[in-house]
RNA sequence: GCCCCCAUCGUCUAGCGGUCUAGGACACUGGCCUUUCAAGCCAGAGGCACGGGUUCGAAUCCCGUUGGGGGCGCCA
């Protein structure tokens, strides 16, 4: 009878954690230490995380691992996890939301990393060492060192490394990888300050946070043997790693701010869409057959093996033509949302109109521009009744003698317009042009400078409808003022 | 210095032993369209790093060289 209940219980258990598979299949993380902004590459490396929990309905789990205690601040994590929401890679366990295995800044965790040093050090696989002023080893030994005064001497933990053998794991992306213990010194993992160096803290962390898959840049795969090491020392199986190329600038030097903008909040406020941004991201490296798309729709096809194995090189011009798509593919009431967005983040201002004008305006500009800094720029005279003139027009337009004749002409014909429709003021200004016995492209362009100051600007019969009828003819008169004391 | 990763047009990538006189995208050049500029469409230029093997056959497999990147911190 007790065998039997014995059995039953041991199926139960079973069951749970089978039952825990099947609905937290995996649990990913992205673990940006707070010492500056949210580089790309780590962009990458989270929307890689992010997909590939999402795709299994897994977690996705944000942990600032602080301990540079020199460099980390408080507010570079708020900047990090604001990049990161303006992403829209939402997360299920962090600093700012809690979960079920926190804390999630390193920092608060301080005691848990003390704890499985000292076992580690009663295991007989890490001792303690004193260093003195001069950096030399005076103490060596399994018992806590007492009576060490910390202005003349700091004490840490170092991990055993065995002077034999070879470590193991298996990558994702590199496949079996095979590294002699030889290479390896006794490493630090309590430093003389208390808080624990990065191989450590991150091994006890995924340990205990029950992360099931790391991905992370290439730059850690060299220091992935130790972190092993430290599994095998306490019998805990290691995650699944996968380690991620680098982004390089053109110069295939890592990529920084000599090549630009490398921060996420840079693209936020110089006009990136975040749709485009990540859709550049994910095709960086990973190929698919479509080239614009929505990450968010494109997470079942996420597939971590295909990444490219090749470190790459950051493509800004076609960035923004990822981004033009966007902005011309994306429904408009989605890009003006992020427009206003836009300009509020980088502190420009419109004035208020109403709804049909600004969207009006919008959709005729955006088929011109690629980002929404441009947007703005495009559309400035829309909005803005102090546009100026460019030089250009001045000088080959509005300068010229006819300018006096094309312009009173468009005024006394469309003012006589009663549809002010697209076909009729298309109609009207090319038999304007017909009557006036002059070439298109020089009557166009002399109103278009004069109605919107500039020589580019989105289809002149569309920005006339678009202007209205009063407006369009306020700055036709305004234009033959503006020149009559020009000349004088 | 030692260890690790990588190598197809300028850039990203397709290719996984014959279908490759190597395909696509961005960028570039020319053309069409046209009221400007874009967009769009059409065309063009441009690449398998090098040297050895293996094989009837290699961009594709193996070795080496070169080149690039990363790591070897009380940074992460």
């Amino acid at each position: 009878m007790k065998l039997y209940l014995n059995l039953l219980l041991q199926l139960s258990l079973l069951r749970v954690s089978l039952f825990r598979r099947l609905i937290e299949l995996v649990r990913l993380r992205f673990a940006p230490s707070p010492t500056g902004y949210l580089h790309v590459g780590g962009a990458r490396t989270a929307l890689f995380n992010w997909l590939f929990a999402r795709k299994n309905n897994g977690k996705f789990i944000i942990r600032i691992e602080d301990t540079d205690t020199q460099r980390s601040s408080r507010k570079f994590e708020e900047i990090i996890l604001n990049s990161l929401k303006w992403l829209e890679l939402s997360w299920d366990e962090g600093p700012d939301i809690g979960g079920n295995f926190g804390p999630y800044r390193q920092s608060e965790r301080l005691d848990i990393y003390q704890k499985y040093a000292e076992k580690l050090v009663a295991m007989k696989k890490a001792y303690f060492t004193v260093y003195d002023n001069n950096n030399n080893v005076i103490l060596k030994s399994f018992e806590k060192p007492l009576n060490f005064n910390e202005d003349r001497y700091s004490v840490v933990i170092k991990f055993i490394v065995p002077k034999e053998g070879k470590t193991y794991f298996n990558d994702l992306l590199k496949g079996k990888m095979e590294f002699d213990n030889k290479l390896f010194e006794d490493f630090i993992l309590i430093k003389s300050n208390g808080y624990p160096t990065y191989n450590f803290a991150v091994v006890v962390d995924d340990h205990l946070m029950n992360i099931t898959h790391v991905f992370r840049g290439e730059d850690h795969l060299s220091n992935t043997p130790k972190q092993v090491l430290i599994y095998n020392s306490f019998e805990w199986e290691p995650p699944i790693f996968m380690h991620i190329p680098l982004i390089l600038g053109e110069d295939k030097t890592p990529l920084s701010k000599r090549h630009g903008g490398t921060s996420v909040s840079f693209f936020q406020e110089n006009g990136f869409l975040r749709d485009a941004l990540l859709n550049y991201l994910a095709i960086l490296g990973w190929s698919v057959e479509k080239e614009i798309f929505n990450v968010f729709d494109e997470i079942n096809n996420f597939e971590p093996s295909k990444i490219s194995n090749k470190s790459v090189i950051f493509d800004y011009k076609k960035l923004e033509w990822i981004n033009g798509q966007h902005l011309r593919r994306s429904p408009l009431d989605k890009v003006e949302k992020e427009f206003l967005d836009y300009l509020r983040i980088a502190n420009f201002r419109i004035p208020n109109t109403n709804h049909e004008y600004f969207e009006e305006v919008i959709s005729i500009c955006r088929e011109k521009v690629n980002t929404l800094k441009q947007l703005y720029e495009i559309s400035y005279p829309f909005f803005f009744e102090d546009y100026s003139y460019d030089e250009n027009y001045i000088k080959k337009y509005m300068l010229k003698h006819e300018t006096e004749i094309i312009l009173t002409t468009a005024i006394e014909k469309l003012s006589k317009s009663a549809n002010f429709t697209l076909e009729e003021i298309e109609k009207i200004l090319r038999s304007a042009a017909e009557e006036l016995n002059m070439g298109t492209k020089k009557v166009f362009q002399t109103i278009r400078g004069a109605i919107l100051g500039k020589l580019v600007t989105p289809g002149l019969f569309e920005s006339i409808k678009v202007l209205g009828k009063k407006k369009t003819l306020e700055r036709l008169n305004k234009t033959l003022l503006f020149r009559s004391n020009y000349a004088k």
